[in-house]
DNA sequence: TTGTACGCGTTATCAA
DNA sequence: TTGATAACGCGTACAA
């Protein structure tokens, strides 16, 4: 294995000279400079991740993870949890993540939510880049201060962040599609459901890769109200319960964004014979009770335990031991049955 | 953080008796023992990983990896890459990993390649408890020597391990029929195909769960050979082609232990309307060209890349760092379809 | 511009 | 039975 002190021997200088070239920090002449660094380049020089990490302690690395936190987020109470299990074992190396919990999104609310985390001075923040005057001032004025930022479940466009961790919704539309196409044996009538959410962009995203798949592989599914008024409100679901009665014979239905997903049991008391095959996102409790009963056929995940996690490890390892990251981390698209959810909630 | 340093100065006592005690070494008065071990736990004390690692290393730790290596073990082959990624990263931490490749699944092929492997002196071993008879002398004689081994994929009764990597069978097959289900629409005519493997009792747990889970919740599909001619021997695949061909309007074919894939290009021909749709397992290059063809609906995945890497890390744990690993540790049945298979392979 | 020395936490070895 | 010390690889403050 090749080490500093091994490199230094070799090109006859000392362990700091060395590790100056390796980190690019100035004061070495560029002869030594190009010397050393052939020489590490050549030996394939790893820094060595224990050696790296026991130094790294002294930098008492201070982070910030900002998630919200309400009933209603059962996504985000996964996320957080993951973030706090990692949190703990990041202790280990000096590092402290402070929490901020979004209890509301209203930029009432969230302000002075960061407002605090400015006053922090942290190292390096995680956060979801909700499109809200708040959260985009907070993002500007940290990207300003030069603090890294690793976005999750959602990416921003113009922006430096980085990185981002979070699935692809125009894919995850596809394998709603691709779910639709086995539960309707690839023809037939479907429809489409969503709530409505102003702050991201992730079902508008997952509507149009859905749309394109289905289009272009399964001719023969049509999406009785493709265009229009498969939006519902919070809590009245009389539009889409209005295109289930119409239509006499649908197979399925994808319900994009299913708010607190009691949409789920309105369609099924329309549907006593258990015809309409749902299909949602995301992983619950509440979910899995629905698919024990038969209310919900399949769902597509997006492994919040990785959004929870990756953001924070991915500040340590750039701030703490100098890895640069990927530029994005695109999560799992996992299909979930009745029959293989057990172990996920 | 508490530190073995830090319970010394409490104890009153030198760096080098508290760490005879927290890894109890001999060599210690029983009453400083228990003194020790009493701050250590009310202290709740956890052994820092970095400096673990970073001794660690004096050890020289030698670990093998024991993984057939044929051009038709396409699943195999994902587990020895990972494997390889493993090994290279625990080079830094000073373990070197022995590859022994199984190149024909025979006793004859197999016994040379573990006598190499007595002889070479291990600290700690990862394998397939395949029911041969070299395998299981093998296994015996690490067992009598107190080398630490790690099954994976496969596990086996009565016999001391370490610990077990690999997929839960019989639920597997319990993810098959929640799949036919969701395929047929929970009714219809079904088959059922498999080759044999006499060395793995896998292919029979899976046939359980399925017949199980389909017997209890959708007792409205049939399975048209469940009880015989459901085993094809290797590349003649006519008995499960008589049955399609007699069955008018089968649904769907849940393919076992599909060997080399064949068999789903010959049942396709049969069936020229694409009304059969095939349930498999495993994720490859061959099955991901078969699902963009629209010849395999689905496949159920077991992590291989999981069953390589963890068993080392789990073996590097126990006999570098003295970390006790669970019983087993399942790797997740994943469901796979044309749109979410692109980043498996 | 370069070299030296210490500390991080754990373990092993040698001395007492 | 115990203590002291060196070593692992890296980062950095300080000295030259």
């Amino acid at each position: 294995m090749v080490t500093i002190k091994k490199i230094a021997e070799i090109a006859g200088v000392s362990r700091g000279t060395v590790d100056r070239v390796l980190n690019n920090r100035p004061g070495v002449n560029a002869e030594t400079y190009h010397k050393v660094k052939e020489i590490a380049d050549k030996l394939g020089y790893e820094p060595n991740m224990a050696g790296q990490m026991l130094a790294a302690r002294k930098k008492k690395i201070r982070l910030g993870f900002i998630v919200c936190d309400t009933p209603v987020d059962l996504f985000f109470a996964d996320v957080y949890r993951a973030a706090c299990k990692k949190a703990e074992e990041l202790k280990t190396y000096g590092v402290t993540v402070h929490f901020y919990l979004i209890k509301e999104l209203s930029d009432k609310v969230i302000a002075p939510l960061l407002r605090e985390a400015e006053e922090d001075d942290l190292d390096g923040i995680a956060l979801v880049p909700l499109k809200m005057s708040s959260v985009q001032t907070f993002v500007n004025k940290m990207n300003a201060r030069k603090v890294p930022m690793v976005f999750f479940n959602l990416d921003m466009e113009d922006v430096q962040r980085l990185s981002y961790v979070g699935c692809d919704y125009y894919d995850s539309g596809k394998v709603a599609a691709g779910l639709i196409s086995l539960v309707t044996r690839e023809k037939g009538k479907i429809a489409l459901a969503t709530s409505f959410d102003e702050q991201s962009p992730a079902f508008r995203q997952r509507l149009e890769g859905f749309i394109k798949e289905l289009d272009e592989e399964y001719p023969q599914i049509e999406i009785v109200n493709r265009d229009s008024n498969f939006v519902f409100q919070k809590g009245d679901y009389s539009n889409i319960l209005d295109v289930v009665k119409r239509e006499g014979h649908l197979e399925a239905l994808y319900i994009i964004n299913p708010g607190d997903y009691s949409i789920c049991e309105e369609v099924e008391k329309l549907d006593k014979e258990r015809r309409i095959k749902i299909i949602t996102n995301d992983v619950n409790n509440k979910q899995k009770s629905f698919m024990d009963r038969g209310i919900i056929s399949a769902t597509i995940g997006q492994q919040p335990e990785k959004q929870g996690a990756l953001p924070l490890q991915i500040l340590y390892d750039f701030i703490g031991l100098g890895i640069e990251p990927a530029n994005q981390y695109l999560t799992e698209l996992s299909i979930h049955i009745k029959q293989n959810i057990a172990g996920k909630v």
